[in-house]
DNA sequence: GCGAATTAGTCTCACTTGCAACTATATAGG
DNA sequence: CCTATATAGTTGCAAGTGAGACTAATTCGC
């Protein structure tokens, strides 16, 4: 008769956990600058990759769904926080890039955001963070999520590693 | 002018991974038996405690709100997996209990689930296993979640250790 | 004891999200 | 070329969820 303490189980923990940091977080953008995570999600992409890119790439190195993309570009677009830029080499698709009041926003969150993570991971030890990090990039390579290195800056897309894509064993796709 | 890579961001991070976890947890329960996240809590939580306790102190431990577990117990009554038991003394409450067929239900599902957890967790060594949890327990601390310890059994509410509640900062309610 | 505040649980509403169908464009095969 | 297939992105729809109003029962203060 195994038993199972809920609070102990790691995948109820992450959950638990992965919606209280959202919710510390969300405050910074959504009652700062009225932006859901999807859309933060989207602008914290393009400002990071400085060049402009499709929203396939963003689907693809956040792992939201496509439709979500789709809804937060056309509300930023509405906002004037990000641009399509046209691609007359391949009609289907439109690059993306953040507008001059996207960057402002932009550089403006991210201090914010930082040091609430800070806040939050405070009760860590600096060894004790960089174990957990460690831990936590393991796991996500376990599960085949896409690390900073797979991200080829904007390479044509099956340029990943050969064993990165296409795992055997856990769900692959959504 | 700082950058933000998402992916080595941790909030980001966990979001991401506890998403990736359910979905890979959620076959377990949704695929063979039909039910949902907040039910499998509802259910996890009865199996676990053993002894009947109400949907408040389900709400409290799983910090899942109020009216979705309501939805949940809803539905579990209707299919026979939990029972009511009026409580005479408080009738506003009602304990919940697990049937015949919800503990039977339990008891099946108790060692896929843990296994699935296992292999998820394959990838780290028995040492980055134990810091992991280490650091899991210590940013629940730092938020505020309820722990094992905290969980007294069903006594009265508020018998919690002073300072575990009512924390100052971070969000408290939600 | 009686009204006010509190608590358990349900219900409605609005919103978000994932899925799948759909449009438009691009590429491959014969 | 012309059909078949694949890809980028959008949209309609249905399911799930949180906020908060609401009901019922209890407890507190005086």
């Amino acid at each position: 008769m195994t038993k199972l303490d809920l609070l102990k189980f790691v995948p109820f923990r992450m959950n638990r956990l992965a919606a209280e940091i959202s919710q510390a977080l969300s405050s910074e953008y959504r009652d700062r600058y009225g932006i859901d995570i999807p859309e933060w999600r989207v602008i914290a992409t393009l400002g990071f990759r400085g060049a402009p890119c499709s929203a396939q790439s963003i689907v693809d190195s956040t792992r939201t769904h496509k439709s979500t993309i789709s809804r937060a570009v056309a509300s930023l677009i509405a906002r004037g926080l990000i641009e399509r830029v046209e691609n007359p080499a391949d009609r289907r698709e439109n690059s993306l890039q953040l507008s001059r009041e996207g960057k402002a926003l932009y550089h403006g969150l991210i201090p914010r955001l930082l040091s609430r993570e800070r806040e939050i991971l405070s009760c860590l030890s600096p060894s004790e963070l960089s174990h957990f990090e460690h831990a936590l990039t393991k796991i996500e390579q376990g599960l085949g999520l896409p690390q900073t290195s797979d991200v080829a800056a904007d390479a044509p897309h099956d340029a990943g590693e050969p064993g990165a894509r296409a795992r055997p064993g856990f769900v692959s796709e959504r």
